[in-house]
DNA sequence: GAGTAGATCCTCT
DNA sequence: GAGGATCTACTCA
């Protein structure tokens, strides 16, 4: 297994890392406790073109400071008071892409996961959605900015790879605001498992 | 099984 | 002061 180096996330085109992420494995090592699961689900955010993204337009705070801060860093951020939602930056320094992690398949430290979200047994509902993964993974917006090259947080290729055909694309998930934007087909996942949220099919 | 409403709090205007 | 990159539970059939 391989941690995944700072090249793969300074490239340009947010959509191919966005389908390369999957089947990758993202691993943490909080208090030298490790949890990590496969990415079966994510969604792009185009950098500053996109209505869907924080950083549309230019738009440049305090909270979405780290999508400017470049490649291989993670920006965490709450929504809805409750969640707390994982991406991954790409691209380069001012150029805010960012993918966001939506599900991830449980492989490691199943006990710690049930423990931190407070459920009794593992189902497909355990790292199923953006909240219940950082959830699980213990992942918190105090640790956004965190470099993706860290030994407490990083994303590996195990060689895993899914085949073209088992890799489909739709539109994003709860960006209705975003006009025409809401209807990009940026959103990417492993077709047929049972961690991809929304309707299976 | 499907559809709907409520939770809940930080961030930007 | 309003709204959001969501989830869960509860209703109804």
């Amino acid at each position: 297994m391989k941690k995944l180096a700072n090249e793969f996330y300074q490239r340009t085109n947010v959509l191919q890392i966005a389908r390369e992420l999957l089947g990758k494995i993202i691993v943490t090592k909080w208090n030298g406790i490790t949890t990590s699961g496969r990415i079966v689900e994510v969604e792009a955010y185009n950098g500053i073109v996109d209505k869907a993204s924080h950083a549309f337009g230019g738009r440049r705070t305090n909270r979405n400071e780290m999508m400017y801060a470049g490649a291989g860093v993670a920006y965490i951020y709450l929504c809805y008071g409750i969640h707390h939602l994982f991406n991954v930056i790409t691209n380069s320094t001012d150029i805010p892409h960012a993918i966001l992690i939506r599900a991830v398949e449980p492989i490691l430290g199943f006990e710690e996961m049930l423990k931190r979200t407070g459920k009794k047994k593992l189902d497909n509902t355990l790292t199923r959605g953006p909240g219940n993964v950082s959830k699980a993974l213990g992942i918190h917006t105090s640790q956004t900015g965190y470099s993706l090259l860290s030994k407490e947080l990083f994303i590996a290729d195990d060689k895993c790879k899914y085949k073209k055909s088992e890799i489909a694309s739709s539109p994003r998930i709860g960006v209705d605001y975003a006009g025409d934007d809401a209807l990009l087909p940026y959103r990417f996942y492993i077709k047929g498992n049972p961690f991809v949220s929304g309707k299976p099919k």
